[in-house]
DNA sequence: ACGATGATGAAC
DNA sequence: TTCATCATCGTA
């Protein structure tokens, strides 16, 4: 039997954080032709969340997470490496999926680099127009398969940075 | 353990 | 306009 590949579309993406990180793993992102399944990501979810950068209020740079789901967030990091997130739950709320790895490639900065992502998506939604997006291959991932951790590189966000919102596929 | 490398946001 | 900070990574 054969199984479509389910483009991810932004009701999809309009849960809460936490519960489309979890979905996420296992989805394939989609950017020229190619597939990649996600093996990690992590959640940033909200204002009040010190590690998100929405927490520092509404700016330039933030804008996408407040808007609709189902749209790119993508920023650079120190200088050099690209972020790729994807903005989560309702418009005006900001959260947002960090894709952190992929088969083949672990990483945030690595991965955008190896897959010549970079600003040009921010703030686009991740529908195939766009040349990337998210897709649901018909692979069936365990949750037991799912392991939780503290999110990578937020030791500055007091009680947040302990918060076991980071999925990795064992 | 540290430097590369530049945008960001807050302070001044 | 300056300044500290950074959701990282390669090299040592």
């Amino acid at each position: 039997m054969h199984t479509m590949n389910t483009m991810l579309d932004a009701a999809f993406f309009r849960h809460p954080v936490l519960t489309v990180a979890e979905e996420l793993i296992g989805k394939h992102l989609v950017v020229r032709g190619a597939s990649h399944m996600i093996t990690e990501v992590e959640a940033y979810d909200g204002p009040q969340d010190l590690a998100c950068h929405a927490s520092r209020g509404r700016t330039k740079r933030t804008e996408p997470m407040f808007g609709p789901s189902g749209h790119w967030y993508v920023y650079l990091c120190y200088g050099m490496y690209w972020m790729l997130n994807i903005v989560t739950g309702e418009e005006g709320y900001p959260a947002a999926v960090l894709i952190r790895g992929i088969r083949g490639h672990c990483g945030p900065g690595k991965l955008t680099r190896a897959l010549g992502i970079n600003g040009q998506f921010n703030a686009l939604p991740a529908i195939r127009s766009t040349g990337l997006w998210v897709e649901d291959r018909g692979e069936r991932i365990d949750v037991e398969r799912i392991r939780r951790t503290p999110r990578i590189g937020v030791a500055y966000a007091g009680e947040w940075a302990a918060k076991p919102y980071r999925f990795v596929l064992e």
